[in-house]
DNA sequence: GGAAAATGTTTTAAGCTTAAAGCGTTTATT
DNA sequence: AATAAACGCTTTAAGCTTAAAACATTTTCC
């Protein structure tokens, strides 16, 4: 999965300064996998004790919620952001328990649209409202500029190739 | 897991402003969450294709390297914020490829420490060479008063209940 | 139209992860 | 000292995750 790209020196010719720019991003990339698997931690109980579900289930309802006419199998793996196949074993049990459909298309026979079904969408909007109180905790200190400064800086960051 | 604080309500009262804020902290938060899966995404391929070994194994590697008396393993768990028993089958899996080694504590028999071999010590020297230049490509947008900023906006959120 | 390449998805094998239960060992309480 | 509680760690069961292989269908290109 694209990884032949890496290894450009990094860029700002390292005469003196360029050693501790190198630290203080690995330093700062630590914090943001921390904070990030703190967050993740707290609401994977949250939905554990209040919902008794996953934040994978919960994660490929939430997308399939923003849309609502279905998703290829496909895009809701590359906008999960997870492998192909993960996605399968996902919706499957989620297509057991009755929350969500999934309907091979009618011109393409290798293709599937996976949708939430009524109980899908009434379960999620439940958690959701949740979902958003406890997010609303976690991110109190900061308002609506910190915000706006939080998301450009991590705009600057390019995970994905590009 | 802790998980019985949340539920305060949103604190700045919601009069007309509140629901914005929420759906921006939300959106900030996805936007959290899927930069560090894409930058994960590559640092586990470039670990993979480079070393043959996975970003666990890298961050119990990198951990004890910053610890190099050893580090008892309820420590090593709570530094990597994963569970207790998750450590345990990878440090198994480490001292079975001679990079680590546990030891009985004297004193307290329940109690083991971990450390790196010398081995240990030398292959994450490499890896970790690597692993810098991987964060540089990644972070090359940040100066260091981006990364400054960064910082603080993320200690700002609070993952754990403290 | 038929072979080859590409595409959409699932399956597989290996490994990670968690919560909870279990096992010794140590500490606290009487 | 005996019992109970706490502690440090490992095991277990269930579920998540990935990369790679496998499958089936569609598209491309002679």
């Amino acid at each position: 999965m694209t990884l032949s790209q890496g290894f450009a020196e990094p860029e700002g010719a390292d005469a003196g300064m360029a050693v501790p720019l190198s630290k203080q991003r690995l330093r700062v990339w630590l914090r943001l996998l921390n904070r990030n698997r703190e967050i993740l931690g707290r609401l994977r109980g949250s939905l554990r004790a209040e919902f008794d579900t996953t934040l994978p289930r919960f994660d490929v309802m939430a997308t399939l919620d923003r849309y609502r006419d279905g998703l290829r199998m496909s895009h809701l793996s590359a906008h999960l952001k997870v492998s192909n196949g993960n996605v399968t074993g996902i919706v499957d049990s989620l297509i057991h328990e009755g929350l969500v459909t999934r309907q091979v298309d009618s011109h393409d026979k290798r293709a599937t649209t996976v949708r939430l079904t009524r109980l899908g969408i009434d379960r999620f909007s439940v958690m959701a409202r949740a979902h958003e109180r406890w997010i609303d905790t976690m991110f109190t200190e900061l308002d609506s500029d910190g915000l706006d400064q939080l998301s450009s800086l991590l705009d600057q960051l390019h995970g994905d190739p590009e």
